[in-house]
DNA sequence: TATTGTTATACTCTATAACTATA
DNA sequence: TATAGTTATAGAGTATAACAATA
């Protein structure tokens, strides 16, 4: 892919072999890869995320994806948990330490297959799980400036396909 | 939102207080939660770079991207692509130092601003980028037994409206 | 033997403050 | 004074190997 010449043999002589400042960037061969663009809005949904639910909260995404899956589901194995979250089994058991460690949960060894453990929320973590729910709300309406209902319904749908796993 | 009752009084009795291994777990909140799809989707999208471009092309993603904004819109300034692909300017200088070691780009002193420089590539980084380009196509070509190709587009132009920065 | 979870460890990624050289 | 880029440093996130307990 060559690029546009950017210049104009009787344009003013720019010293620099480079596109003015204020010309918005061409992304290339960038423009119709999915991972570039899945990174970039991650930029924008990480600061929501920061924004409403990171810091009122105090729980990283991780954390607080967890949580959910817990309230959601009731008592999970930590086995369960790291597939739905794609984090291997010993970033699980720190990021289970840090939880416990802050009363959001405890761990329990399963009666039905000894070397397995139930997570279950505390009362203090279901009281914050519960708050991180509703917390969710304002944080997606805040995206629907750039964003219809149907939009956001519609992209979400989109990406569980690129999901499935 | 209440969990639903996974136990039924005429079922065998479960030992443990958790769902059946073999049930798909509940998403509850994050059923709607932009980010947490976006997140999920990456990991999809980030194994298929991973085995159609990071590996053979020995470039981590940001190195990649960055070689593919040089190469669209010629020498650019550290501040610009920073702002593009959202990294701080420390980090940017780190990501300019590997790639310069590897000999695919080099940087020069701007004639206009003698703060600001120039980032361009070398034979061998033009070389790398063109084929990075190249190998882009069968990689997005990979997630269409997920996507149709007027659903990859959709979904492109959707990220890029949450994007917008 | 295989599986669940843990420990130890290292590597990548990101964030912040303090500095330099130019403007 | 403000801006472009660098250096130093620490923190978060992720990956791998070796291990203990249980199946």
């Amino acid at each position: 892919m060559a690029r546009e010449p950017a210049r104009d043999r009787a344009a003013p002589e720019p010293l620099d072999e480079r596109v003015a400042e204020t010309q918005l960037l061409a992304l290339g061969h960038l423009n119709n890869l999915l991972g570039y663009h899945i990174a970039q809005a991650a930029v924008s949904t990480d600061e929501l995320y920061e924004r409403h639910l990171g810091q009122p909260l105090g729980l990283r995404k991780a954390e607080y994806s967890l949580l959910m899956l817990i309230l959601a589901n009731g008592p999970l194995a930590p086995k369960r948990l790291a597939q739905a979250l794609a984090l291997s089994a010993p970033n699980m058991t720190l990021l289970l330490d840090r939880l416990q460690e802050r009363g959001l949960l405890r761990r329990e060894r399963s009666q039905v297959d000894r070397r397995s453990q139930n997570v279950l929320l505390t009362g203090e973590g279901e009281r914050i799980a519960q708050a991180g729910g509703v917390a969710a709300e304002p944080m997606e309406q805040a995206l629907f400036d750039r964003l219809s209902a149907a939009e956001h319904a519609m992209l979400i749908e989109l990406l569980r396909k690129v999901a499935q796993r």
